[in-house]
DNA sequence: AAGGTCTGCAACCGCGTGTTG
DNA sequence: ACAACACGCGGTTGCAGACCT
């Protein structure tokens, strides 16, 4: 089916905005809120289509909204979150307060990208553009694996992103209800959770089970295997849900860790039987990607909890470390908290794994810290 | 000083998805 | 089941100001 162009209307005015525009449509919101986009030019007084008022609104006039210089912080956030979102910038979003995905997506086109090329690193891929290390079988598994996490994440994140935006509708709709934002919020996330049990076997999951299965005596695993639906999976949720346990972490759990995720290379999320078995719908990519997502939640709150638990993830990183062959000391600095993003070009060498590690550790740490409350705006 | 080029950002466009009747 | 509608997202464009020659 196709659709008009929202702006068909001739007379209806495009371009820049004008103060005088601004003051009414912030007046009118102020008064009415926004309701229907399509209907407000209308009632405000405007020659404009819906679209652009809202664009106007969600992009600039909106009074929650930070302008300006981005900070170190920022900076780093987004180049991180990119690494795992790729060009997702409303998911992105979501984790800077007070930016808008627009200017998120400006700032990376006209900053950020620039200055990974000079550094010599592919600011799609978030590696060294000359990614040699990276061809051989064992580093081809172990991207394999952080692909994989890193494909969790985002699906995560995007959900969180979902809840935020469900949440808000809530508060718009009816402002008393604002009060009982963090409410509603978990009551969604329950609501998620049980209604698309997550899946059955994870890669990541599995490799905590070993961690706690080889470490934990027996029982103590919470996340129960008993009643699997799916022939193909050895796990299973009880009640479909997952309590993380206060589990301190020592050399041979880590070492534990690592070992399975190393050697699960097998991922039956991309067993098609797997997710209809999930879904108890058909298998198509929109289906698929939507009860992942909220499957997702699982994975990400267990790392959070991990992380509260202070589990040394990192360590676990270690496995999927030696992807990359850029190791100077400005990206470490950049992907770690360091100091500045110009400092020119220099020559790449020393501690390959370490560096790497960093890199990847700090976008996992950023993630899980700020997955551990919702991302608020 | 003038013209050309570059840069940054606001805004537009087209498409995908969810909702409603 | 279908069509129309409403909205959000990501890519792209156009313009104003800064910078360069």
């Amino acid at each position: 089916m196709g659709r008009s162009p929202c702006c068909e209307k001739v007379g209806l005015k495009k371009g820049p905005w004008t103060p005088e525009e601004d003051q009414k449509l912030l007046a009118f919101i102020e008064e009415h809120g926004h309701g229907s986009w399509r209907a407000l030019p209308a009632k405000a007084g405007l020659q404009r289509c819906g679209k652009s008022c809202r664009l106007r609104w969600t992009n600039y006039l909106r009074p929650d909204i930070k302008r300006g210089q981005f900070s170190l912080q920022e900076e780093q956030t987004i180049i991180q979150l990119h690494a795992l979102l790729g060009n997702r910038w409303s998911a992105i979003a979501t984790h800077l307060p007070k930016r808008t995905d627009n200017e998120i997506k400006n700032y990376w086109n006209t900053h950020l990208k620039k200055r990974l090329t000079k550094m010599g690193i592919d600011p799609v891929t978030h590696k060294p553009k000359t990614d040699a290390l990276s061809s051989g079988s064992g580093n081809s598994k172990n991207a394999a694996n952080l692909s994989h996490m890193a494909q969790w994440e985002s699906a995560r994140l995007e959900a969180e992103a979902r809840l935020v935006r469900e949440s808000k509708l809530v508060v718009v709709s009816n402002p008393i209800q604002s009060q009982t934002q963090t409410q509603t919020q978990t009551q969604i996330q329950t609501q998620l959770i049980n209604k698309n049990p997550p899946p059955q076997c994870l890669d990541v999951l599995k490799a905590w089970q070993g961690v706690w299965s080889k470490s934990i005596s027996p029982g103590m695993f919470p996340i129960g295997c008993d009643d699997l639906e799916s022939p193909t999976s050895t796990l299973s949720f009880a009640d479909h849900t997952v309590t993380i346990p206060n589990v301190v972490f020592n050399e041979n759990t880590v070492s534990a860790a690592l070992d399975f995720a190393k050697n699960s290379v097998t991922c039956e999320m991309d067993n098609t039987m797997s997710l209809q078995d999930m879904n108890n719908s058909s298998t198509t990519t929109t289906t698929t990607t939507t009860n992942t997502t909220e499957s997702a939640w699982i994975i990400g709150d267990s790392f959070s909890a991990v992380n509260k638990n202070n589990m040394q993830l990192s360590n676990i990183m270690e496995g999927f470390t030696d992807i990359f062959g850029c190791n100077c000391e400005e990206h470490n600095k950049m992907m770690g908290g360091g100091d500045s993003l110009d400092n020119g070009d220099k020559s790449c060498g020393g501690n390959f794994e370490e560096n790497n590690k960093n890199y990847w550790n700090s976008i996992l740490h950023l993630v899980n810290a700020s997955s551990s409350g919702s991302p608020v705006l």
